[in-house]
Formats: structure tokens, sequence, C-alpha cells
RNA sequence: GGCCCCAUAGUCUAGUGGUGAGGACACCGGCCUCUCAAGCCGGGGACAUGGGUUCAAUCCCCAUUGGGGCCA
């Protein structure tokens, strides 16, 4: 049985790059119908802050990836530690060590003027009493290569000789990173580990702690970090947002996982995943071991594939506090109406981005527009176009059935008897109902809008038109 | 600087010891068209370099170069 984790230090929102990790170590254990566990490591008492750790939750929890277990938090678990140092210490594999920093200085001062590496010298290793002084704890590093298997990238090396007796527990006698690491992924029965190339050779130090504590290694996988548009490690700079901020932004869930898992890893050619595809899909074997560079370009592309092809039920559930927001914001009193909202939404979320430009874009279903984009005005609404326009508007006056149909007969009519084509007469009636010369199909908003919104607007319109020609 | 990892278009990637090197985003052109999108059709653009191995290398090996990471 596969258990994956994911271990986050909640000392910062939950970013983009990190939930791809926790992304791929869900469709590891998913894929094998295993477990995926969440394990904070809040050790860092200064720097670890709990709405930190709720921003992760929430993060995945809007992703889709929730743990099977309830979630380990490090913090809890130092008197662990504490007892498996004491082991070591024991079994003689650990060591107190009380040099001071300012001798520690002094012999890396003296080992870089030698060109030697600085590393700890030892200085503490035999010495058998227990001291009333301040300790750390480190570890007694054995003389021999550390190897170890990446599931990619095969044999890994590194020369013992690269490493020193580092710390496994510090002075205030909390636990160092590699340290409850190991023994946190052991104790919650880890079988594999996906975590960012950043980590090599910290797998390197816990390899070497897995054998000192005669601990079953888990399988690794190494997978490389996503990098910003100048190939350095993807952050804030980039432009690149946390988790939420993507959600807040009015990216959906959809698009955010389909885009991450893409990134690093593939399956032939196809592009679209759903989350249960993805399971259904992944597979380490095709894990990418190059970094990859985010682009916020094809994430947007999701986004919209997703808001035009998802359906309508979904959109209107994932739009509804965009919208309700933007009313707020536009002081709209109106009835949210249900079924009036969905056939609005139907029109625009094909030609959007976010779910943000979805509400904005539907602000003239609820509001008339406050002016008339000039350069829109100028090109269509010419002195000419008056005629055919408050023609067009007494037939739609006359209509009975307000339907996309008899409209379109109108407009047929009307642009048979002046022979125009269909954009003289529909560019003026859209800039008469959105006040833009971009927007979802006329004949379509006017059966939406009801003859009793849509004619104000369009007399609207004529007036100004008229009012603007004697201006000018 | 030491160590480790990586290398197919601008970007994400597929791929195989013999391919016209495939797809996607972006870009350009066309069709469609009431605008904008979408959709459809088409176009330009890639195996980092140098050595090997081999009848044959994008693919295997080595080096160089380049990028990244960790440590200092």
């Amino acid at each position: 049985m596969i258990r994956t984790r994911f271990a986050p230090s909640p000392t910062g929102n939950l970013h983009i790059g990190s939930l791809r990790t926790a992304l791929f170590n869900f469709l590891l254990a998913k894929h094998e119908e295993g477990s995926f566990l969440l394990r904070i490591e809040d050790t860092d008492r200064i720097r670890s802050k709990k709405e930190f750790t709720e921003d992760i939750i929430e993060s995945l929890k809007w992703a889709g990836l929730m743990p099977d277990e309830m979630p380990i938090f490090q913090s809890q678990r130092l008197n662990i530690y504490k007892s498996y140092a004491e082991k070591l210490i024991a079994e003689g594999k650990a060591y107190r060590c009380y040099c001071t920093k300012e001798r520690l200085d002094k012999t890396k001062e003296e080992q870089k003027k030698r060109g030697e590496r600085p590393h700890y010298d030892g200085h503490c290793r035999n010495i058998k009493q227990i001291l009333d002084k301040p300790f750390v704890v480190r570890i007694k590093l054995p003389q021999e290569d550390i190897v170890f298997e990446d599931i990619l990238r095969g044999e890994i090396s590194f020369r013992y000789s690269e490493f020193d007796d580092f710390i496994i527990m510090k002075s205030d006698g909390s636990s160092m990173y590699n340290f409850a690491n190991v023994i946190d992924d052991s104790e919650m029965g880890i079988t594999h580990v996906v975590r960012g190339d950043d980590h090599l050779t910290n797998t390197a130090r816990q390899i070497v702690l897995y054998r000192l504590l005669n601990l079953k290694v888990p399988q690794f996988i190494h997978i490389p970090l996503i990098m910003g548009e100048d190939k350095t490690r993807l952050s804030k700079r980039h432009g690149a947002k946390s988790v939420l901020e993507y959600r807040d932004e009015g990216y959906m869930k959809e698009a955010l996982i389909n885009y991450l898992s893409r990134l690093g890893w593939s399956y032939g050619d196809k592009e679209i995943f759903s989350l249960k595809e993805l399971v259904k899909y992944f597979d380490i074997k095709h894990l990418h071991l190059s970094s990859a560079i985010f682009n916020p370009g094809k994430l947007l592309w999701l986004n919209e594939y997703y808001l035009r092809t998802l359906p309508s039920e979904k959109i209107y559930a994932y739009s509804k506090p965009f919208i309700e927001r933007l009313f707020l914001k536009e002081n709209i009193k109106q009835e949210f109406n249900e079924v009036y909202v969905k056939k609005a939404m139907d029109t625009v979320r094909i030609r959007t981005q976010t779910l943000k430009t979805l509400a904005h874009d539907m602000l003239f279903y609820f509001k008339p527009p406050q002016d008339y984009e000039e350069k829109g005005v100028r090109k269509y609404c010419k002195k000419e176009t008056l005629h055919s326009l408050e023609e067009l508007y007494q037939n739609l006056k006359d209509l009975e059935n307000f339907n996309i149909e008899s409209i379109k007969d109108v407009f047929d009519k009307i642009i048979k008897k002046y022979d125009l084509k269909l954009i003289k007469i529909a560019q003026p009636v859209r800039i008469a109902l959105t006040g833009k010369t971009i927007s979802p199909g006329v004949l379509e908003m006017l059966e939406i809008l009801g003859k009793d919104v849509s004619l104000p607007r369009i007399k609207r319109l004529i007036d100004y038109i008229k009012a603007w020609n004697e201006q000018n």
C-alpha cells in the first residue's frame, strides 16, 4: 500500500510550486489506491504561523487534494524526536556537542584560510560525560559514501567528505529539519516521497539518518523546481501568486490543477485532464527531469477552456461569489434571479478569461451602460443610421413575442428595407445595450434582457445620437 | 568556489538506434461572422556543441557549454 505525504512548513502562503508537489504526491498515492497524508513542519517557532497552516489546508481543500488522515503537526512531536536522539547517543551514533558559536566560527575561519571546506572538526566526538552546558546533538558521520536510489534518476551518490557531523537537535531541544523528517516519514509509514530536487542533498543526509536509526528507507522521487521567465526559481517576483490568490482572481481549480500536472509530467499528447483522469493516468515514469518555466498564458488558456466547457451549473456555482461581489461594488439592488443569471452567464463565459472577468463582463445585464464607447459611437452611430435604428425600435416595440426568432425577423426586415449590412444596425444596438463594441451576440442579448429593458436602452441611444449630431 | 541535478521551437512536452521529429500555449495567415471570442483550416519555428560507439544516432557513452539547486 502506497502512502505519500505533503510536508510543508507554515512559513508562508501555499505557493503553486508546492501545490504541484502536493498534487504529484496525491496522484501517486491515489493512482494505486493508497493514502495521501499531510504533515505540517512547524518546528520553527519563530517563522511558523497559524494563519499559514490555515492557508495551506484551505488551499488543499479548494484544490481537492484533501489528506486521508488527520494532519500531523511536528510541534506536537518534539518529545519523540528527543527520544530518538537519546537512543542514538546511547548507541554511540550521535553525541552531545558543547562547542560555542565562537569556537565554531574560529575553526571555520581557519579551515577557510587553509583552503579547506568548512566543516565541524569533531571536537566533542569523544566527550563521554554529560556537562552542565548548553549542547546540540550531532551525528557521528559514518566514513562511507552516501548512495541512494531516486526512482527516476537512478543511483545518486555523495562522498561522505561532502558532509560533516551535522546537527540533529538544536540547543533549545528542538529537532533539525532532516531528523524530524526522517522520524516522521518512518512513523507515518510513508512509502514514497515526491519532493523538489532542492532536497537532493537533504536526502543524502536523511539516508545517513535512516541507516543510523535502522529505519526502512522510502522511495524517493526528486522533481525539478518550477522556474520563472528568467529561469530562476519561481517566486512572487515572477507574478506567481499563492494558490488562494489565484482562486480569488477567478482561476478555477480545474485549470490550476490541469496546468500544474502538465508541468513536468505528460501522458502522450493529452493536454486536458480532470483530477479524476489524472488519478487514473498518473505514473512516475512520465515525470520529466528538466525544470519547467511557469507560463501564465497557458494557465489562462486552460481557465478559459474550462470556463466555456464545464457544465453551466458548475460555472454558475463558481461565479456566484464573484457576481455577488460585483453587485456590492456596483451597488446593484436587483434580486438575484438564478434563471436569468445563468442565461446571461452562458453568453459571456465563452469569451472571457476568469470568473472575475466573467462577472465584470455580465455587468450590463444588471445595469444600463453608464456611457458609450466614444470610438464606437463615432464609427457606428452616424446620422444616417438614425432612420433604420428608429424603425427597428418601433418594430421591436410592436413585437408580441420578444424572442430570438422574431427579433431576427425584425432585423432582417430592416436590413432588407434599408439595404444594410447587418453590422450597420447590430453595432448601434450593441452600443445601446452595453455601451461597448464588444459583447455577446446582439440577438441573444435582446432576448435575455427582454423588451422592457432593451427598448429604453435603444431609445436612449437614439436620443443620444440626435443630441450628439446637433452639437457637432 | 565545492558537490549534485538537468538539456527536443519563445514556453510546456511526445517520441524512437533507421520518423516528413508529433501535440499544446503563444505568434502569423485564411474560413466562419452582428462585434469579440470560440470553432475549423493552414504557416513559420526545435533535437546546445564537439568527440566517440554503431552500417546508422535526437536517442547510448564521454567531454564542453549552458541552466538550475544545495552548501559555503
